[in-house]
Formats: C-alpha cells, structure tokens, sequence
DNA sequence: CCATTAACTTGACTTAGTCAACTATTTTGG
DNA sequence: CCAAAATAGTTGACTAAGTCAAGTTAATGG
C-alpha cells in the first residue's frame, strides 16, 4: 500500500482536453437548443433560471442568484424589480441584515412559472423517450459523474465514515485489492482470487461477538476497509486492510488498525496478529507506529512474484 | 432477468428527467464560467465559436455555421462581415452556386485565433489538472458517453464486446451479483460470499484447455459474464450467467450461452449442465431456447429465503 | 465612532441577437 | 423551357440581454 500525502494532480494530455473541449461545444449547443423552447414563453432563459432558483430554494437573497447563476448584480436588480412590478415575487426584508432581503415567489410567481418548469420537463422526457430505458439510466448516471467531478468538491465535513459491510462491498473490496496490486506491484490475478477466497469465508464464517468489519466510506463509495477475525480464544487476526488511492491522506488506514486494536480488547484477546508482505511499506509504518512488532518473515513466490511476508504481532 | 429482444422506447422517470434538468442547469452555469474567460479577449463566445469552426473545418457556408452553431441567419451574416472587414477571413463563391460562397480563415485570422485557442485549452487543462488522473479519465469517459447518447446517435457499431477475465473482473461480478439478487430478491449476503467462493475456485484451479469465462464488455464497464468449468471428462457446467440491468435487451445473455455452448461442443464434452432458480424467470427462457431440459428440482433454503433449486441439461 | 466593506440600486451604456423585407440565385413541377 | 417556389445571403430597424461605474444604506471590526 502506498501512502500518499496529497493526492496527485496530474497534468492533462491534450487528448483530454480536446475531448473537454469537444464537449463543452457540444453542450453549448444543446443548450441553445433547449434554450429555443422558451422563445414562446415570456421569459428568457436567464429569468427561467431566477425562477427556479427561487420556486425550489427558500430565503434567498439577491446577492446568492448572482452568485449561483453567476449573473451581474444590477442586471438581478432589475430582474427582480421587473419581477416585483408583475407581482411574481415578494421580498421581505431581513431582521438579521436590513440591506439584504429574502425573496420569495408569490402565487402568481408560482403560476407563472409552473407551465414554463411543465415545459421544460416535457422537453427533457422528449429528449430522454428517444432513447431505450437502459440509455437514460446510462446517460443520467454519466451527467451525474461530470457533474459530480466538476462540481463544487466541497470537501464533505465528515471525510469519511466507517460502517459494517454490507451486500457488494466484498465484491468492491476484491476488485479494488485486485486491481491495485496488480497496478501497483504487477500481483496476477491469483491475488485476487484469495482476497474472495478470504472474505467469502469471512462472510460464511462470521462470528458477531468475536469477529468484525469496517468499511470506510466517503460520498457513498467505499474508500477503505479492514476485518478482524478469531483464530484463538487469545488471538486475533487483522486481515485486508486497504484504503483507496483516492483518499489517503486522510488517516483512514491508521483509524481501520486502531478500530481493531480497540476491539480486540474489548473482547479480550491477548494478541492481535496480522501478515503482510515487505513492500508494502505504508502499511508496515501504521503497523509500527501502533505498536505492532515483527516477528518473522520468510520469502515465498505468490501472485506471479517473489515476496518477503511478514508476520506482526500486537500485545494487547 | 428480464430480456427484452427490441430496446423499448419507455417514458422516462422523473427522477431521471430532474438529474437530466439539474445537469443542464449546472452546465449552463459550467459554460457562463468559461465564457467569463474570453471576457479579455476581443472577441465574444459565439464568435468564438464560429471562428473555432472555421479553423477546424473547410469549406464552411454561411448557412453551415448557421445551422451547425445555432445562429440566426442575419447574425451570422453580420458577423462574418465584421471578419472580413478585419481581414480575419475571406470569401470564394462557389462555383457550384453562386449564391453561396467558400469561407476560411486569413493568416491573420489564425493569427487572431491561436491565443484565443490557446486560452481555451488552457483554461480547460487548468480545470482538468484539479482533478487526479483516474478522475480525469472518468470525466472525459462520461462526457463522451453524454455527447455519444445525446448527439447524432450514431448507435455503436459494437453494443458490446466479449473477452476473457482480467484483473478486477471477479470482484465486479461477485459485487453486481451480490447487489442484484438482495435488491430483487432480498437475498442476503451469503449469496455474494458464494459467488466470491465460485469464482476464487475458478481461478485458482483454472485449467485453460477445459474451462473458459467470457466477460461481455461494454464502453469499458463489465456488463455481463458466464463461467464454464469442468466437472468430468464428459461434463461441463456453466455457471454465473449474468446481465447488467443497462445492458438487458441486446441479447448478451443469449450470446453468452452461445459462446458456452460452442466451447463445450469443441471440447468434447458430452453434455453441459447447470444449476439456476425457478425465479430467475429470464434466464430460464434463455436455457429453454437453447435446447436446455429441466432435470430435476429440490427446495432448498439458501440465502436468507425458501428457494428451488433447478438442474438444467444440454446434451451436446 | 469611524473607516471599510457588503448589499443592493440606478443611470448610461454596449453587445448580442431578432425580425422582416429585400436581392440574387437555384431548384422544381408542369 | 418557364413560372413559381425555395434557398443563400444581406440589410435596416429594432429589442433584449448584459455591463460598468457611481451611488445609497447598512453592517462590521477595530
């Protein structure tokens, strides 16, 4: 496992951004083309855009349309007074700041701009009926995907959260170890074979008061997970530990050794035990720095290679 | 498993019609951003854009740019005239048409072009460049997707292509498999330890003459597989058959018995039997229409629920 | 309590885009 | 082959959309 401190930002190859490129002309355009659909209604986009914005967001001020919709700020003034003017809107002035005020649709706001959002829903099923149902889902899950990378990544508060596993996190688990190894340290697919083989077993085996999992999870993907398992009445044995190269950094790897170190006291255990092969070094520094002591290796050939494994030990 | 044997056209959900209008909105917003980047420049977004089309195509009319940006007729024409007039472009009648005339740039107007080039790749690679590489990839992978569903749909030539297991696959499949059966059928997690158990075995005692896999592949996702494996020198079993929701309708799940069929006759085996569920409707008629016999059923309690259990044979 | 900043507002302006009428060609249908 | 219709492009007259800078009022941080 390697550890870095910062993920990496990579320069982009040009092919990238052409594609970009391509694809933000792409969109202006398809834009233009639903942007034609409003030319029979008394509103243009940009004022399609306001009223949205306020018939789905409450206490909103003047300054947050700008911001949002990236306007100008006299020019949202006079929207909104034009606005005011046709009784679509009512601003009432904030208690907490007397200079901003909270604008909300009226009911002839909201009756002005139901047929136009019926509209623009009615063009958007327009578009996506052309395509068969597993499209739709494929195109929707790809906006999502753009969305969600050229969004606003406002770090989430909570990095990430640990949960126990549920269905298709063993299969994720498998995949990413699979993958990573084999990226990372040329590992075949014969590694990848014994993380299912181990964690098949874990499931079928699973012992709720002496065994547990944890899966780190950040915006609902897993990023990291770690699973203990009885070998003894005195000891334990942490396996599979791994975080997503996306999200270290983050101290989730030394939170995962340190849920288990926990547990493994509160159940009594004398010795937390663990194996692990040589080059991984990340994880071998959070091993040390929680205490963990080497107390063999021997070289074997596994996964298409020749490796040091390691085993660590804990007292507890 | 539902197969359909022509895509539907089927009305659109909501909630995919509101992802669609939410994607519009942000990337209206995305686009207003990169438009405030010309703001320095001489020039505005849309003729940026037209001058972006006259420097990557030949041979453009009027009426092309027109059409092919979205431009009413007389705008364009003035636009084009503002050009000439600082000698960034000139004009050749056709001869086929006299009415119509052959548009490019002027070296001056590449001149004039190349920063505003520049800038624009710049600013898309400085926005690319906040984002990982992997991160990178998965953006440009989606937009395509987005541009291939929503543009001209040139339906691909290949919906889908078959290849053999490679790293990562396992635990794709063991996770699809694991989610799909809990969502449709509430099956629980030892449903996904079994498949991880299957396919560790698969992989370990692989044995390329007797056994094969075929991974249905599609834009890069794993949208369907089968195992074959040997149980005797006569008996082959296919195990695993499974399509993608998304990817239902193109006939892969009958491709992938097809494929396995094949291989069982080329080898030699005498019969290829398998193991499904009565509920597992879809893939039931898949077995039936490729000459598959019910040999026998017993209930049994797997996975959380009451179950029966099917054995389907093919003699070869 | 004063200087600075933020949240608007307004006047004066430019740019972007539309619409309809027009000319010059070309195409089409009898 | 010719009249009518259509197409390519141009132009005048216009409106909508957006910008900029200077102003007013209120909040904030020493």
């Amino acid at each position: 496992m390697t550890i870095h401190h910062q993920p990496d930002r990579e320069a982009p190859g040009k092919d990238l951004i052409d594609a970009v490129r391509a694809f933000n002309r792409f969109y202006t355009r398809q834009i233009g083309l639903l942007d034609e659909g409003l030319l029979k209604s008394a509103f243009s986009l940009t004022e399609a855009r306001v009223l949205y914005e306020l018939a789905h967001r409450d206490d909103l001020t003047a300054t947050d349309l700008g911001r949002d919709l990236g306007l100008d700020a006299g020019y949202v003034s006079r929207l909104l007074k034009k606005f005011e003017r046709r009784h679509l809107i009512s601003r009432s002035t904030l208690a907490s700041d007397a200079r901003q005020s909270s604008i909300a649709l009226t009911k002839a706001g909201r009756e002005a701009f139901a047929p136009l959002n019926k509209d623009s829903h009615n063009q958007v099923a327009a578009l996506l009926s052309r395509l068969p149902a597993s499209e739709q889902h494929r195109l929707v899950k790809s906006m999502r995907t753009v969305q969600g990378l050229l969004g606003e990544s406002a770090e989430p508060k909570v990095p990430y959260l640990l949960r126990p596993l549920q269905v298709g996190d063993i299969g994720w688990i498998i995949r990413r170890q699979g993958m990573l190894y084999a990226q990372d340290y040329g590992w075949d697919e014969t590694y990848e074979a014994l993380v299912a083989e181990i964690l098949s077993a874990f499931v079928k085996s699973f012992d709720p008061k002496w065994e547990r999992s944890w899966i780190a999870e950040r915006e609902g993907e897993v990023v990291g997970s770690v699973f203990i398992v009885r070998k003894s009445d005195q000891v334990a044995k942490l396996r599979l530990l791994y975080v997503e190269p996306s999200a270290r950094g983050l101290g989730i790897g030394k939170r995962l050794v340190e849920e288990c170190i926990g547990f493994a006291r509160a159940r009594g255990y004398k010795t937390l035990t663990l194996w692990t092969n040589d080059i991984l070094t990340a994880a071998r520094h959070i091993y040390q720095a929680a205490g963990f002591k080497l107390i063999e290796e021997e070289a074997h050939h596994s996964f298409g290679k020749d490796l040091v494994g390691q085993t660590w030990d804990l007292d507890l």
